[in-house]
DNA sequence: TTGATCAATCAAATTATGTTGATCCAAACA
DNA sequence: TGTTTGGATCAACATAATTTGATTGATCAA
């Protein structure tokens, strides 16, 4: 479960399980609503084994569920993985505007 | 300059950037404020070459700005490209909890 | 000028990630 | 049962990213 405010270690296996072209249309076409694997593989064209991997990496960073029904298995989105990354980047931005100190200091 | 809303690319080169564990260490150094390349190495203990690889990487990205002062090169966080990240996180999980028709459809 | 310092860049070596095809497992249905 | 189908997993291979140490260019101070 992903807590309010992300660690370091967190946020960076969040960004790095985004940060690929694959994930990023699967979580482009989850961002539609949940999806089967079946129709993934169809929608994103890719190879049973290939979309397994990519599916696992988005799922154990937290950033996917699944639920089986019957021989389907059902992915969906994790809003709260989201929010969460959006709460990290808004903190990130509060303070950085500030000039350094002239540097033979 | 990063728009206001990202494309799949842009948000890819931002996500990846930011996918790194060095390169959190310095966002999280530059989120509170502008630094020095040189108070930089000391701060996060790294070669010279490799803060430089890592900053261009950001640079690069988007995600930071650099100006030069003497022989000093000063680098800060460009709230702009959070920003637009953040933007493209929340539309993400717009519609993302619609469930799945059944499968044998 | 000359020498010293800050920082970018390059090529070579290393390490991490993604891809492929085969195999396995569980659910469904004959 | 035996067979088919949806998906996960594994090992071998291919590709991409990072690290290192050396070199370079620019600025400054003596």
């Amino acid at each position: 479960m992903i807590k309010n405010t992300l660690n370091r270690e967190q946020s960076r296996q969040l960004l790095k399980a985004l940060a690929d072209p694959i994930r990023l249309d699967v979580i482009h076409a989850l961002a539609q609503g949940e999806r089967c694997v079946c129709d993934l593989t169809g929608e994103l064209n890719l190879s049973q084994s290939k979309l397994s991997f990519h599916l696992r990496v988005l799922r154990e960073a937290g950033l996917l569920t699944d639920r089986q029904s019957g021989r389907w298995i059902y992915y969906r989105l994790q809003p709260d993985a989201l929010a969460a990354l959006e709460a990290w980047l808004a903190e990130l931005r509060r303070h950085c505007s500030e000039s350094a100190t002239p540097c033979p200091s």
